[in-house]
DNA sequence: TTAGACTACGAAAACGTTTTCGTATTAACA
DNA sequence: TGTTAATACGAAAACGTTTTCGTAGTCTAA
């Protein structure tokens, strides 16, 4: 019943030739003779025959997997990147292997010194925040120096030296506030979070920036600075009920989406009242009602030129020592939130 | 510069014992004297040796990896499930290999093929559209019939024989319906898929169950089926307009949220004038305005099960040759979209 | 006829482990 | 003292490939 995976050594047996003379019929090498090699591709076209990718890595040394470490799969952009990350590994004949580091610094270590011994050719990362408030990358310097391969996206750190693709997090934020401020907004309120969180920082930079820009003074009360990107929905209503803002600059979509359901239900109108841009272009904010305006991340550009940046130093032979951060620009998607 | 990894026979060769000894010591043998041990070991944490998986797996013929290939990965649900995967996975030691079928058949042939020559210990997939479309189910069979234990979930078919985890999509239409009429609904319309998708032809089921158990006439004009599971504006917009419903029962999330908005456009009003209910518990369902009335399908518990299962198969020494399919009672969860 | 050159194949090492089995040395015992 | 048993280690095979190198055998040409 069983049908075993057949091997070399099988077909070399029952063919009564040397396993090598098999190895190297399979390739068409032109060592074999013809009736020899014609046989043996016979032979192994009707057992169907397929290496065993196991035995080619550890001959190899490299195994056409490639690591992917993030800290969640629920969030929007991190799944657009997957697919951007799939999609250039795929052309390349490479596999994905996924982990989700929870947004814990320690199933990320694990995760990471795991994938390290082999199982992967390289790796493609973006901080858990759990990290990034530890402040520790030993286990990304460590890879780094037994040569593999490491790119970071979104959430990185200058701490460690790799490859690195971003976007312009601070012009995004820069972008959305002017175009609040431009369309007469006053009092323009942001909620980001606590500045450990690399992309928050910068998005606040961009939010801080813009206010400077046009003289407008920055203002403590509305400022509110979340524990993580994970929603909680009694500060958000707290902040809303009190801060008295006409506009609101959030650094995810969904702080947007629930604020406006707050703003709603306490009798705003969107935008006319309060206006609302959010971070990360998904299907929340298209969906929202009233649809959210948005910064667009472009995850799935950024997970492309992450396994391509990443893919190029696997395959190149000369050890280049030298790192390159792409930065990818961000785009305002006008919608409801901000016009009608 | 580079800290290359360190392998048995380096440890060997500058301890002057042989590589048996190394092995030995290092998993801590009876058979090795003390102070040799003691010494293998020390060195090798000095060293920080860790064995190559790679090797491990080739030896010992499993990889402790998992392949799920899965149509898409944008969908809440899909993410949901491998949430639930990689969470128990993780507790066995096992990596997770994702691979994106993106709906066709032809990719998740090749996905599959791939990872079947000896990357992955077992499988868990759900069926691209393409595949159901086809009804071709010779590559699954092949895998299975090589003994490679496979786990099916939602999108399945009853051509393979394999264990595999569904949520009762009768039952769970059948309740959504039934809570419809309940509430006084008289004209119920559905949004699904052609029937070639195994999940929107049992959802289709239940609704028209639980029409015919409270004798409600099935009406044609009342049944939109799209082309596929991603959402069709138009097809959406015509269906409200012209089919005069007062309710709307949907097969994923998205269709109900943006006939929602749609609805809302046309001046009705949500649940007064028409309400809706959608399938797939998602952020989506959530925090759309108003907030959608669903079925969860709880996709967490769902890739936790076949991850539970798919690692009994491959750790049981046994070649059990008996199949179950576990099923998930689904869940209605009330908001807004149908009560106020 | 024979040196040289091909042709067509096989032996063996290598990738990094694990594990079985064999054996030299020492200890224990009668 | 001689036999047995335990101790501590090493050699080698195995997992399934790839690849280098060696070499029988045939062929060509002088």
């Amino acid at each position: 019943m069983l049908k075993k995976k057949i091997t070399l050594k099988h077909i070399a047996r029952e063919l009564e030739v040397s396993i090598s003379t098999v190895s190297k019929a399979l390739k068409n090498s032109e060592e074999i003779g013809r009736e020899t090699k014609e046989k043996i591709q016979a032979f192994a076209k009707l057992y169907n025959y397929k290496p065993n990718n196991i035995a080619i890595s550890l001959k190899n040394r490299r195994t056409k997997n490639i690591g992917v470490v993030i800290p969640n799969i629920v969030h929007h952009f991190f799944t657009t990147v997957i697919q951007g990350i799939e999609k250039y590994a795929n052309t390349k004949g490479y596999n994905v292997i996924v982990c989700l580091s929870d947004e814990s610094f320690d199933k990320e270590v694990i995760n990471v010194e795991l994938l390290a011994n082999g199982s992967i050719d390289g790796f493609i990362m973006s901080l858990s925040s759990g990290t990034q408030k530890e402040n520790d990358y030993n286990h990304l310097k460590e890879i780094t120096e037994q040569g593999i391969p490491l790119v970071l996206f979104d959430r990185i750190t200058n701490e460690v030296e790799c490859d690195k693709v971003i976007i312009d997090d601070v012009l995004g934020a820069y972008l959305a506030t002017k175009r609040l401020i431009e369309q007469g907004r006053k009092r323009i309120g942001i909620i980001t979070t606590y500045d450990y969180l690399s992309v928050s920082k910068s998005r606040t930079a961009g939010y801080q920036k813009a206010l400077k820009e046009f003289g407008i003074k920055e203002e403590n009360a509305l400022m509110l600075r979340m524990p993580s990107m994970d929603i909680d929905e009694q500060l958000i209503q707290d902040f809303i009920k009190n801060a008295k803002v006409d506009a609101i600059l959030t650094v995810n979509e969904i702080f947007s989406v629930y604020g406006m359901q707050v703003a709603q239900d306490l009798g705003y109108k969107i935008p006319e009242d309060i206006s609302f841009i959010g971070f990360t272009d998904g299907l929340l904010s298209k969906y929202a009602n009233p649809s959210l305006t948005s910064i667009a991340q472009h995850g799935e550009k950024m997970g492309e030129t992450a396994a391509e940046m990443l893919i190029h130093k696997i395959e190149s032979e000369e050890e280049e020592e030298t790192y390159q951060t792409k930065i990818i620009a961000p785009t305002l998607i006008e919608r409801n939130s901000t016009i009608n």
